[in-house]
DNA sequence: CTTAACTGCGTAGGACATACGCAATACGGG
DNA sequence: CCCGTATTGCGTATGTCCTACGCAGTTAAG
């Protein structure tokens, strides 16, 4: 049964055993990690290559093959590894699940690679899933079912997302684009075609430098909506 | 200052001359891109190479150059065209909202790949820009400023592109990990190492086959946020 | 008819992931 | 103590990409 799991399963979760026969590894899988996020972090996922990886570990491409299976599973690792352990969250489940929400938002900003490495399968790495049980600990004291704690805490995860993913962009785009960004749209946006978007623009709403606010309006609404179900709920 | 434009902006919004010399085209941006939304929709971002576009228009691959300055720009083109036009709203901003979430989501159900394609900068396409308008006018007879209705498309934007992401990729993935993603779970996952998320998983919370129930229930539940916020701008 | 612009495309180069196999290494059993 | 064996690092080679460059054929303008 164990022997059926992937390869990949088992060395994040540990089962994997150590037989220590033949000559003492210099490389380890910890090291190889570390090093890739630390590539990904500072040129972005396109600069993350095993030959650059192996360049910058000293060791030769092939190498890296010994402790990774290919590179899908060292993004895999990756993706366990760069979030670190949630934050600990203060009490009440709203306070409890905005704090999650912005600390992975945090996390994304620091690793937008994370946003390109699609997962291809739900998340299963020890990693991830102590994320998950941490937002779930924030509605520990409210009447909401399982089910609805679940979903509740996916929606908090996509707002953080999004919103990384649009900035986290943005932050690395090419500035002469981004710069103005205001002026390109409102040389674009012409009132017949887009009428909404026009007015908007006309109003100033995508002037000033705060585009992050999306996802705090958002999250407040969010928890307001929780809230009044929660209410509802407990009345 | 219209040519210190990029070109692909140029093309995009239809700036760009067509000096009439030279031989008829036999290839066209149009069919270009619509054969390679075809083969993204099909068979993922991955299997679109411009030998195998070429391929199926064909033409040799370096004729693709020709009308697409690069696989990028390809890129851009096909994310202008895929999510055709947005829908026609109900009356309502309740109603208007949730049936432009609704109908995006379709969207990135309908072309996965969209979710891979990181656009690099923000979005200046007029295929985005007529969903954006869109979102934008189911707030029209609302007191919401246009920075609260711009901050609240996106909220509901992400809720769909996230919701997508983790539902897009789990159908595409491979069967045996997906299937028994319950029995995973609760093969590696121990109260003692994450409680709150193996109280869950006894309770059932994530057996049953209906994983996008997170889309609707974080967008009921946003929109009763938002409702509140209205009313106690109207009141 | 000449000229200039424009199209399709053949060639080639460079980056990349990675299959395969070999040599060196170090532990376990006899 | 020594031999077999598992294990590590890695050199070579293959196939797949994207795309720079330039040539040849085609068509409209003057």
């Amino acid at each position: 049964m164990a022997s059926e799991l992937p390869r990949t399963l088992k060395v994040l979760w540990g089962v994997a055993e150590r037989p220590a026969r033949g000559p003492q590894p210099t490389l380890s899988l910890d090291r190889i990690v570390a090093t890739a996020i630390e590539i990904a972090d500072r040129d972005g996922l396109a600069a993350l290559s095993m030959a650059r990886l192996a360049e910058r570990l000293g060791c030769a491409p092939m190498s890296l093959y010994r402790h990774v299976a290919n590179k899908d599973e060292l993004l895999v690792f990756m993706q366990n590894t760069a979030p670190g352990e949630p934050p600990a969250l203060p009490p009440g489940w709203r306070d409890g699940l905005a704090t999650w929400a912005r600390a992975l938002r945090g996390v994304l900003y620091a690793h937008p690679w994370i946003l390109q490495a699609t997962a291809g399968r739900p998340p299963l790495e020890p990693g991830q899933l102590a994320w998950l049980d941490r937002g779930l600990a924030a509605f520990r004291d409210t009447p909401l079912s399982h089910r609805e704690r679940g979903d509740l805490v996916l929606a908090a995860l996509y707002l953080a997302r999004g919103e990384a993913h649009i900035n986290a962009v943005l932050l690395s785009g090419t500035p002469d684009v981004t710069a103005d960004y205001g002026a390109l749209l409102a040389r674009f946006v012409t009132a017949d075609r887009f009428p909404a978007l026009a007015e908007s623009i006309a109003d100033g709403a995508f002037e000033g430098d705060e585009p992050d606010n999306s996802f705090e309006v958002g999250l407040a609404r969010l928890l307001d909506g929780i809230e009044l179900l929660i209410t509802a709920k407990s009345g």
